[in-house]
DNA sequence: CGCGATCTGTAGCAAAAGCTACACGCTTTC
DNA sequence: GAAAGCGTGTAGCTTTTGCTACAGATCGCG
């Protein structure tokens, strides 16, 4: 019961009707994943929808060769829309997840989730929702990465991904690990970076020390 | 009227409920595309639901230096998502459409579409449909893309792209575009195949000769 | 304090990809 | 049948990226 409290902190979990309320009661399952914990392995079936309570989960790639690359993060409050997606075409997930840090996550029985989405017109919308904003994710994704320079990935990513004091506190390798390439380049590019005054750097951490000088970097245009 | 009945040629749009036909035929229109046309550009804002009725759009990405990337194809009975996407959360178009051979649309006007998706499951269903099957799309594009080499996406993108008697008729020029990359690349990796007897090539064609050779090149493990 | 583990900084070499330039052949068009 | 346009084949050079290797810095822990 616990966890159907906490799911219904968000928004479309609080309109439900009645007997829907009591359907997702029954099935609901919460799952604890600790930092790191994989919690799909690709080729994996989908046995439901996930909703991230807390905490943050990545979706990654991982080539033959072993490196990896983020292709998003669901944040609390989001769904796993990649699992939506399976469930609703019987597919076997295409990716990996993992848990960024600790995480809550609620899986929703796939089963349950259909008779969910007929019935319930907010299930409906966080529907199309979650798989809108993917899709747009996975363009703006997909457009960076053949429209641009690892130097402007990670001048973007930087920007991006750093807390609001304008540091990002991530290592090297990880970074990495986002950006699909190796340590390596990462230190490369940074080592300019520090040159030119952009950021500097310490360990498990970047700080940006010239903001309008890093986003010339990523639109060179503007 | 001529474009309902053409429209009604697909499964989803014969389900729906008088009202709703009566609907969509007040606000339907159609659009013929020359080969080569331009149905929506980058940052346009999105009129409507664009259902391809004949011929084939191509939607890509376009990088400062003019290099074009194909994201994905949209053919006969399929809807351009992208467009619905922007239609549900009111975003500008990111990315270019071009008709790939001469092509007839339908576009729904936006607030009928939106009252379709209230009323008609069919509607619905096509919805969550198109999009997760997009969703499966750019995902694999974007696994593809920073898991292998030009040499194995070519590879790739010759082994799905040809027609049923293996040969794809296209120029080494289009071919480097749909990748991203350059034509010069693109030749340089065709000499490769025709040296190792993989493909022949000839002006504006390209045969595959060993099919399991090309194969094999994609997934190295099998 | 010492030790192992982790993270960063650098260097050098090899592979991949991009860019410029040009020769040649086939089509279309005037 | 000459000229222009398009498509292919090739070469050489530069930049970017990937891989291997190693040195030094920092951290946590017993």
């Amino acid at each position: 019961m616990k966890i159907l409290d906490e799911l219904q902190r968000f928004e479309p979990f609080r309109k439900l009707g009645e007997d829907s309320r009591t359907l997702l009661g029954q099935g609901l399952v919460g799952k604890q994943c600790a930092r790191a914990d994989m919690a799909l392995h690709k080729g994996q079936p989908v046995s439901g929808a996930y909703v991230v309570l807390s905490g943050r989960l990545r979706v990654f790639s991982l080539s033959p060769n072993g490196t990896e690359a983020t292709l998003y993060f669901i944040d609390p409050g989001e769904t796993c829309v990649l699992a939506l997606n399976c469930l609703f075409n019987d597919l076997l997930y295409p990716a990996w997840v993992q848990a960024e840090t600790a995480s809550q996550v609620a899986l929703i029985p796939g089963a349950v989730y259909r008779k969910l989405f007929e019935r319930e017109t907010a299930i409906q919308n966080l529907t199309v929702h979650t798989l809108s904003t993917l899709v747009f994710r996975l363009m703006s994704e997909l457009e960076l990465v053949h429209t641009s320079h690892h130097k402007q990935r990670l001048a973007n990513f930087i920007l991006i991904q750093s807390a609001s004091d304008g540091v990002l506190r991530m290592t090297q390798q990880q970074l990495a690990q986002h950006l699909g390439t190796t340590r390596e380049v990462v230190a490369r590019l940074l080592r300019d970076f520090v040159a030119k005054g952009l950021v500097s750097t310490c360990r498990g951490a970047i700080a940006i020390r010239d903001l309008f000088g890093l986003r010339r970097l990523v639109s060179p245009g503007e």
